[in-house]
DNA sequence: CTGAAAGCGCTTACAG
DNA sequence: CTGAAAGCGCTTACAG
């Protein structure tokens, strides 16, 4: 029904050039006053709008940037796309997603995509699988694309970009000296992921707060039951005093393991966890978490983008931005 | 450095004009193979990849299309989505994501840039403010615009076009069947969501199978303390034996008043929740939940817009499909 | 088998 | 003030 029209259909219709529409809609001041009215008058009565993939083959642009995240299930990234996309819409920028799904093949796939033209720029957390494989080359290729990207999130290894990240190490750190600070003295920690970047920087974190003489309690295995007695272990034979917990995962088995065993959260354990709050909050009893305010790590990821897009920022010199985190005390750090 | 090259360039490398060039690429049988291996031999030195952006305005197309998300940080549309670019990534399609964090205000401006020749089809479902204010005009012009569109997930409204959910009521009927089969007589339900499409068929569903002469017990409100306050009353004074719970948060806060008031799941009181897989599983008690198959949602209601794009679906007849759901058996229904 | 021309829908320097 | 022409990077019917 209201199939598009087209600047030349209008010109036929305005008995005018297509250039003449074009510039008084473009309120260029080359054009009579009355023109422009006429023209837009028309314009507005038949809902014209450019056809936005003309518009950017003439400026040589695709008007839309790529966002690669790795697994979208994951709460946080789900909440930095949404940061991500809030930015953009402002922009007038569309937002291409793809989702890696922590794989280092459908990254590489992906990578091709975006290095063929479609986007303008490029947001990206790195896929574990290819954290694991330390095959950065794709990523690399972007660069010698010279297509503008940003690193968020995953940013803990050496490529000459722009960053922005939280520090997971200063994080844990300041946690576990939360902690100490309280008089806890056996503190523990349980993590699935310390083979990735992230979860060595938090257990990193908390090694380095550990004070003189204090014992290092760590469970840590991506494989499942590893871990629970990893776990089992701590609390029962160790009998820990605290949890920090690098990931969901391992915060719900000791969550499930100290219900098992019959240790009161937080009178018998206190707990810390990497989780996003809205779990976090609505668990019996809530767990105390480190709050990473992912929707502004993407809000100021696109902010980045956009100003290394637009040449705002020195070629040479790459950006490198942290978010900081904040410890939200609930129930499970009662004291 | 690796800037992009063009077929002219190619053309004035090899002596030989564009249209050449272009034909050789895509394997016209018009020209000589001999020509065809020199061009595509340079063409691969070169990495040359055709520009996107002028291929599609050749074809009149965007090769996108645009999914319209309510809010991301539901676990179940985050999954929906993956199963959306799984899909599209297989087709060649870019997948521009939208959030209309449930605003009626966001979603128009949103389908004010879907309509203006950015994407090629639309995945929606509509924000809950919509559906609270009966606010459908902004919908219906996607069809006026002749742009493919399918419904996804919130599909309880009258709109001339195709749709895929899940059978909101259906599910809840078979898990209250299931329980009266178990021989549970008092039979609650919470809703934090009572007010939307969802709430609604999950509600009736639940009373359909109620059978004669048992009594309906229903906490429902949209205000937390309220809401509170209801599920108190059905725990601690209606003594129910069973809660189904219509959403997230609702199941959260029958959980915890369970354990304030010291009523042990499964033991005295039985729970069945839409929750996503990863939270209800990994609760203590572990929640049964209603499993909605979110990535298979995405992924067929993508083929479903694919094939109407390409006008294998007949024009004046809508698809409707329904994605079944299942009850997946946790801890919290052990009998 | 190859190439010139037209065209997708726009913008913009240049003539008039 | 208006319009013809060139061009963004491609494809394809048409001539040769």
């Amino acid at each position: 029904m209201k199939t598009k029209i087209t600047l030349k259909e209008l010109a036929k219709l305005l008995n005018v050039s297509v250039s003449t529409v074009s510039k008084a809609l473009n309120d260029s001041p080359e054009i009579s006053p009355k023109t422009v009215e006429r023209v837009k008058e028309l314009a507005a009565l038949h809902k014209y709008r450019p056809n936005p993939v003309a518009v950017n083959l003439k400026n040589s642009k695709s008007g839309t940037i790529g966002v690669v995240i790795p697994n979208i299930s994951n709460n946080f990234f789900a909440q930095v796309l949404s940061g991500i996309e809030a930015k953009a819409q402002k922009e007038g920028l569309q937002v291409i997603t793809y989702i890696s799904n922590e794989s280092l093949e459908r990254e590489k796939q992906i990578v091709d995509m975006l290095t063929s033209g479609f986007v303008d720029g490029v947001l990206i957390a790195i896929s574990e699988a290819t954290h694991r494989a330390r095959n950065y080359d794709h990523i690399f290729s972007i660069l010698e694309y010279e297509i503008p990207v940003v690193l968020y999130d995953r940013t803990n290894f050496d490529i000459p970009v722009d960053k922005i990240g939280i520090d997971d190490e200063k994080s844990f750190e300041e946690a576990t000296q939360l902690l100490i600070s309280k008089g806890v003295k056996k503190i523990g920690l349980a993590s699935g992921i310390h083979h990735l970047g992230v979860g060595k920087l938090r257990i990193k974190g908390y090694e380095k707060a550990l004070l003189e003489g204090m014992e290092r309690f760590v469970a840590a295995s991506s494989r499942h039951q590893v871990l629970v007695d990893g776990i089992k272990d701590l609390l029962v034979n160790k009998k820990v005093e605290a949890m920090l917990c690098t990931d969901f995962g391992s915060a719900m088995l000791v969550y499930r393991m100290a219900y098992e065993f019959n240790i009161k959260i937080p009178q018998d354990l206190k707990m810390i966890g990497f989780l996003n709050k809205d779990v976090a909050q609505y668990l019996t009893p809530s767990i105390s978490f480190i709050e990473q305010f992912p929707e502004e790590l993407g809000k100021q990821a696109m902010e980045m983008l956009i100003k290394r897009m637009k040449g705002q920022l020195i070629p040479e010199k790459n950006s490198h931005k942290i978010i900081n985190t904040e410890l939200v005390h609930l129930e499970s750090t009662g004291f």
